[in-house]
DNA sequence: CAGTTGACGGCCC
DNA sequence: GGGGCCGCCAACT
């Protein structure tokens, strides 16, 4: 009994995609996952967050680079901590998305 | 089965 | 410049 690869698998997939040290915003996750709409069912998706082991939700983050209020797993200034330790650069408490914005292109570039 | 919600995004006022 | 509303789709109750 397989179950179908839904929205949220397909999300998952794209989240557990981002590489460390980049971030990637709700519009551009539901977008890699195959619609752009999909940007609230993202969230929900993480919400759920059925494996936060491979599913790295705190380098998600919504399009001003800030991670949600509900994002709180022992403290959004945890998840911010986090990200640094990554070597994600921040922005008084926001994530620089010009420079850590993931892209599946600039990726590619990235050599 | 139908209604409501939801860790958002974008446009309008 | 800031705030508010609507829209989108799927999952949850």
């Amino acid at each position: 009994m397989k179950k179908e690869p839904g929205v949220f698998d397909q999300i998952y997939e794209v989240v557990k995609q981002i590489p460390r040290g980049k971030v990637a915003t709700y519009g551009q996750i539901a977008e890699l996952a195959g619609n752009r709409r999909w940007a609230r069912v993202v969230g929900y998706a993480l919400h759920a967050n059925p494996d936060p082991a491979n599913i790295p939700c705190h380098r998600v983050v919504n399009r001003l680079g800030e991670p949600s209020k509900a994002f709180v797993f022992g403290g959004v200034n945890r998840q911010i901590e986090l990200l640094k330790q990554e070597g994600v650069l921040f922005k008084d408490g926001a994530v620089d998305l010009e420079v850590c914005q993931w892209s599946t292109r600039s990726d590619r570039f990235m050599d």
